[in-house]
DNA sequence: CAAAAAAAAGATATTTTTATCTTGAATTAT
DNA sequence: ATAATTCAAGATAAAAATATCTTTTTTTTG
């Protein structure tokens, strides 16, 4: 559904968000180091997002990574967006080419709720919010992080 | 969350349980036709399924693949076990390494109840049942194959 | 039996995704 | 100013997924 590539790009976006403001900046090594993934290539993606206004960044000691208030606004989907595009997520469970409620594949009324459900999470919450939801609820972004929150 | 390949697999099978029995055998080059699938690819991913029992074939004229009483007995389960394995497809929708109710991932509570369904839906039954459920309720393997259910 | 049809097997090719490496540019602290 | 730090950019590499091609084997029909 989502590739390798987004799914970092989600957690570090949600990452810098619980984590990072503009006073407080996170290096790739770190940001790699916390949510276990290959540090280049998030360095590539973070590249990426940084270009989109997705996140903010700056170069130099003390710099790095963080969330502004205005990338706090984005959304999840916009993430997705960009990464994977749209259609990817859109694509039949089953690989049907136009497969819709007037000509159903064998699973489209279980993946299409569920399909629905994700959209409206990611689209109509801010990173802001999500971000808020997934501390008041407890929920982690990696093994590493789990075990920090729990300390905390 | 599932391959191409699986997809593949899947629409297969489903229409061979639909179209094809001991006396009425299919070749690759039809199928691909009717599910729209790169005809070669197809061509492989059916030599594996029939070298692991999902499908039945016979060589030379109006030989082809089929789907025998036995073949039927497995399920939907069984071509993604043997197709993508069952890692794939268990994986966090974020791509947290241990996701699970005890340290769950921003969406687990999502995504875990629409893996349930889909998992329930390809294991507890067998490709036969679900077969017939597929004719009853209208559902529909591919473009081309949806034309052909409205015109029957 | 010969020819044709169709799958099986194995080799190869292409594309996409994932990942890394190297050099350059900007910023900051000293 | 200068050195250290960190991101940016571009090139390259490795792996996986997808797709194709060629040859062989089996089966059936004429």
């Amino acid at each position: 559904m989502l590739s390798n590539a987004c799914k970092y790009a989600i957690r570090s976006i949600l990452y810098l968000s619980i984590y990072s403001d503009k006073t407080n900046k996170i290096g790739v090594k770190k940001i790699a180091e916390e949510l276990e993934t290959p540090q280049p290539f998030l360095a590539k993606l973070l590249q990426q997002l940084t270009k989109n206004k997705l996140v903010s960044s700056t170069k130099g000691p003390n710099g790095g990574f963080y969330l502004s208030d205005e990338n706090r606004e984005n959304s999840i989907w916009d993430i997705v967006e960009n990464i994977d595009g749209v259609k990817k997520f859109n694509q039949c469970f089953l690989g049907l080419s136009k497969c819709e409620d007037a000509n159903p594949c064998p699973v489209h009324y279980i993946a299409a709720p569920f399909k629905n459900k994700i959209l409206s999470d990611f689209r109509d919450k801010s990173i802001a919010r999500f971000t808020s939801e997934i501390i008041d609820t407890n929920k982690v972004l990696s093994l590493k992080d789990y075990d920090a929150l729990k300390l905390d």
